[in-house]
DNA sequence: ATAGGGTTAG
């Protein structure tokens, strides 16, 4: 297991040669530490930044106990290295995601005696966490003692507290502190614009417009994401026409005063009024923003494709996509999460796994777990189950672990063919997200232990509700700090 | 991570 760590490393003959040696290769590290007991060591020689701690960090983002794990020999183990802020940050929002409050806590100690922290950013993770899980409150008091902890309370971290509040639905709960708050803040145009994106978020368009007329009444001026935010809410609240009379208001007022629309107005536009089924409109919009001078940009055409994909047809979209490419723009991950999307909904299954290897080969991305999600989800729609765990496969190979939706989605899918071996896998995938530090859902749980039963598996059950009996007491003993 | 546009699902 060491020797690939020192594979990587500066070497004495290396260094004797004068050559740079090869930079440590965050993939390899990440795979090594995955398929390692718990108890290996890290090299001390590996020339550790927190750029290559953070990216391994990430990749392991879905294998919560190994991120922590690693972190933590690093940071009790290795002599010379010490973590920075934005390590912690990640480990402390790994920690949060798998409920290991002691361990959140005790980061954020630690944070405290090597003075790095902990930051606004800190409390706004934890903030985050707290509240979509259900726990608003919590996160309201977290920020109110925010001193306690050496972080000062300031406008941006109200500001940033409010949104978390609003982007996890608690809208009310965000709406509640803004005005006990605002005026010792003194609330900005940031504060005005998160609270208006809230109620726009839950569909509330009528509050959303009371809170920018009262900005305005305050002498706040709302500025073009205020506009954009607003027009944005009433698309996703059904308003077609409204959307329609506020963007043409918007424009108005660009010749006017010149507030200006700008390429998200645009893209907003082209989303909206084709999600609502208005495809010629929103191409027409499209094309117009071309002829003013306002170029579309990749987001934009992403919109254009998914929109004809859900209501026009596939093949025009693919027009969209390879017109696109001629003029030179570059694809991302979303656009071909998109247009793969497409595909597979109209069956085309071939041409959508065609566009999936153009994507790694030639766009030079990589599938996302998006990617292997949906993809996964229409195999097994229509019984296609060892195409789904093949695709399974190479994303636990690559650089994706999976995630809970991936879990959830594959689980579900081996009851499709009621085969006792399809519960045996169902089992197996249940035990290894545990052991990822997934929570299974009581509803998934009972789901393969049934299986299990009914398909004569009695064996693996019990083995099954053995290892869930510990693994709760054991991932929160294990991480302690 | 102080705010707005593309990825799911009606």
């Amino acid at each position: 297991m060491n020797r690939l760590f020192t594979k990587s490393l500066c070497t004495s003959s290396a260094a004797a040669a004068n050559l740079k040696p090869p930079p440590p290769d965050p993939a390899a590290i990440s795979k090594l530490i995955l398929s390692s007991p718990i108890q290996s060591p890290l090299s001390p020689n590996t020339p550790w930044t927190p750029h290559l701690v953070n990216s391994i960090l990430k990749r392991l983002w879905n294998h919560g106990p190994k991120a922590l794990h690693f972190f933590h020999l690093l940071d009790r183990r290795h002599r010379s290295y010490i973590h920075s802020p934005s390590s912690f940050n990640l480990a402390i929002d790994i920690a949060a995601r798998l409920h290991l409050h002691t361990t959140v806590w005790s980061l954020i100690r630690r944070m405290r005696s090597l003075r790095i922290g902990p930051s606004p950013k800190t409390f706004a993770i934890v903030a985050e966490r707290f509240a979509s899980s259900g726990k608003p409150d919590k996160a309201v008091n977290l920020f109110l003692n925010m001193h306690e902890h050496g972080c000062s309370q300031d406008l941006a971290s109200f500001n940033t507290i409010l949104d978390v509040l609003c982007k996890s639905k608690r809208v009310e709960k965000a709406y509640e502190l803004f005005k006990d708050l605002r005026g010792r803040f003194s609330a900005d145009v940031v504060t005005y614009n998160v609270i208006v994106n809230g109620w726009c978020l839950i569909k509330r368009t009528p509050k959303a417009l009371e809170v920018l007329k009262e900005m305005v009444e305050r002498g706040i001026t709302p500025n073009l994401t205020t506009y954009n935010t607003m027009l944005k809410g009433f698309f996703r609240s059904g308003q077609v026409r409204q959307g329609w009379e506020f963007f043409l208001e918007m424009k108005k007022r660009n010749c006017g005063i010149g507030i200006g629309i700008d390429v998200v107005t645009y893209t907003t536009v082209v989303h909206g009024l084709g999600v609502a089924g208005e495809v010629k409109r929103a191409k027409k919009v499209f094309d117009e923003m071309i002829r003013e001078g306002v170029l579309p940009s990749v987001a934009t055409h992403n919109a254009l494709i998914q929109v004809l994909c859900k209501k026009d047809t596939v093949e025009n979209a693919v027009s969209v996509f390879e017109e696109m490419v001629r003029k030179g723009y570059e694809p991302n991950v979303t656009t071909y999460n998109v247009l793969i999307r497409g595909l597979f909904h109209a069956g085309e299954f071939t041409r959508g796994e065609e566009m999936m290897r153009t994507m790694e080969e030639e766009g030079g991305c990589e599938a996302s777990f998006q990617t292997y999600n949906m993809m996964m989800r229409y195999y097994l729609e229509c019984g296609e189950v060892e195409k789904a765990l093949g695709l399974f496969e190479r994303m636990g190979s690559g650089g994706c672990l999976p995630n809970l939706d991936t879990y959830n989605i594959l689980i579900s899918g081996m009851f499709v063919r009621k085969r006792s071996e399809d519960m045996v896998v169902a089992g197996k995938l249940l035990v290894e997200m545990v052991e990822r530090g997934f929570v299974p859902r009581k509803f998934t749980f009972n789901r393969v232990l049934n299986g299990l039963l009914l398909t004569g598996n009695q064996g693996f059950a019990k083995e099954i509700l053995r290892s869930q009996s510990k693994s709760g007491s054991r991932l929160t003993k294990k991480f302690r700090l």
